[in-house]
DNA sequence: AGAAATCCTTGATGTAGATCAATCCTGATG
DNA sequence: CATCAGGATTGATCTACATCAAGGATTTCT
């Protein structure tokens, strides 16, 4: 399939001359409407574990994650949460032409945001069509993660949810680092097994479980209760119940 | 939350003296380079059940849904399928910018579309900003019922999955038709239970008890298999385990 | 009208994952 | 150094939904 392989081109752009040093925004660092983004942006941290804003609340900004790895999630009145948006450095947070967010935005670790006071920002997106082009690109790109994300939600196993997150981190990680593959493969895992069970739609209990199975049986290797190895990627790959061909690196 | 509304708005929209008679691709009905997709359009039907193209065939096309109801699909290896897209009038289907389809493409009733050969409608999306930002504000649309969608696959239980996807069809139903509520609504069911099923990540099985379950409950009345009237529409939405205001066309 | 598809319902039984409940790390704090 | 707190693990048990299996209702074809 497509996908997979889609998703990595996206992470994998440098953009390090660019001024906002992110693709969210700039397609191709070239263009000097750049400047005038540059003008409005500001930054903003956020500790691991703190919340950005509450569904619900009014958002004046849009914002791409510049470092770190926030997360969208919904609650039930219950409190049955389930994650629908996991953003990774050059994302992008909000929606234009929407006041207030739909969704609680958490910082999973330590977060760099750069934002865009949403006025000013939706004045450029009409007076540079470049950057809305950029953005349905982007959403799109969402839509079909999301898509992928609904049929391990419906259709898969715990197994396979597990081993299907672990490869999708892995391969964002790694095309983030460009610190590829000889087959072995290692990175931290950001989120805990809380937020990996509100990701899955899975208790942390059953997280748990599934992530010493593998272990058990050598899938993964464990350093610490973060730090993962997979010394056979494409033996985890057949775990996920995915497509085969699946194109790493492609 | 403002989602449900925003739904509502969307297929309110009545266009009724465009000349493509559906919003997906006209955003105002008022400019002319409507006159130029005219001509490019042209329309193709389907039979219920009819595949329109599976995923990973090429698709010279984008299109969007004239009269009838199609589904996005995508079927892992062993043949498990989870349902991640529902198209109803008005609704656009195929990215721009990439020649083959990402999922089975399904007409779960007769069905007519209103396509456009992919090329042309590239040229124009560049000469005509009004088409990307429209196709912009959609799939924005197309995410938030998504990520909806993702919390019902992760932690509804069956009745509240049962709930949920009748509500969705009763109020876009109600909504395209102008036949609002005096408390109780009517609407032809347009799947089969086993496309309920793939829509909820349930099997068949479970989702015919449930809706038996409701009808004893006289939450629904059926008239026939595929004849529903909900006579208590807000009796309904409680047990969708939705927050509760939801805003029913507001 | 009879046969044959489809689609739907209902029952009996099995099981993956949830729930409830201890216990264990590991790094931080006084 | 002892204590503590926030994860993480592991066990015992329960249950919602899946699976397997057998009819029933409609429509379509001959």
């Amino acid at each position: 399939m497509t996908r997979a392989t889609t998703s990595i081109k996206t992470y994998n752009q440098d953009c390090s001359d660019c001024p906002i040093r992110h693709r969210a925004v700039c397609a191709r660092c070239e263009s000097d409407e750049l400047e005038r983004l540059e003008q409005i942006k500001y930054y903003r941290s956020f500790e691991a574990g703190q919340t950005v804003v509450w569904a619900g609340d009014s958002m004046d900004f849009v914002a791409s994650v510049v470092t770190g790895i926030a997360t969208l999630s919904q609650t039930m009145e219950d409190g049955r949460r389930q994650m629908v948006g996991l953003l990774l450095p050059s994302d992008f947070i909000g929606r234009p032409g929407r006041a207030t967010s739909a969704y609680d935005v958490t910082a999973a670790t330590d977060t760099v945001m750069c934002c865009f006071r949403k006025k000013p920002f939706e004045d450029m997106m009409l007076k540079t069509p470049h950057i809305g082009q950029r953005l349905l690109e982007m959403t799109l790109d969402e839509l079909d993660a999301a898509r992928e994300w609904m049929l391990l939600l419906g259709r898969k196993t715990a197994r396979e949810k597990i081993a299907s997150l672990l490869t999708i981190i892995a391969r964002r990680d790694a095309s983030l680092q460009l610190s590829a593959a000889d087959g072995e493969l290692s990175f931290d895992l950001p989120l805990t097994r809380e937020a990996m069970s509100e990701y899955l739609g899975l208790t942390l209990e059953t997280v748990s479980r599934q992530m010493s199975t593998l272990r058990k049986e050598g899938l993964i290797v464990t350093e610490g209760k973060r730090h993962i190895t997979i010394p056979d990627f494409d033996r985890l790959l057949e775990e996920t119940g995915d497509d085969s061909d699946g194109g790493f690196l492609v």
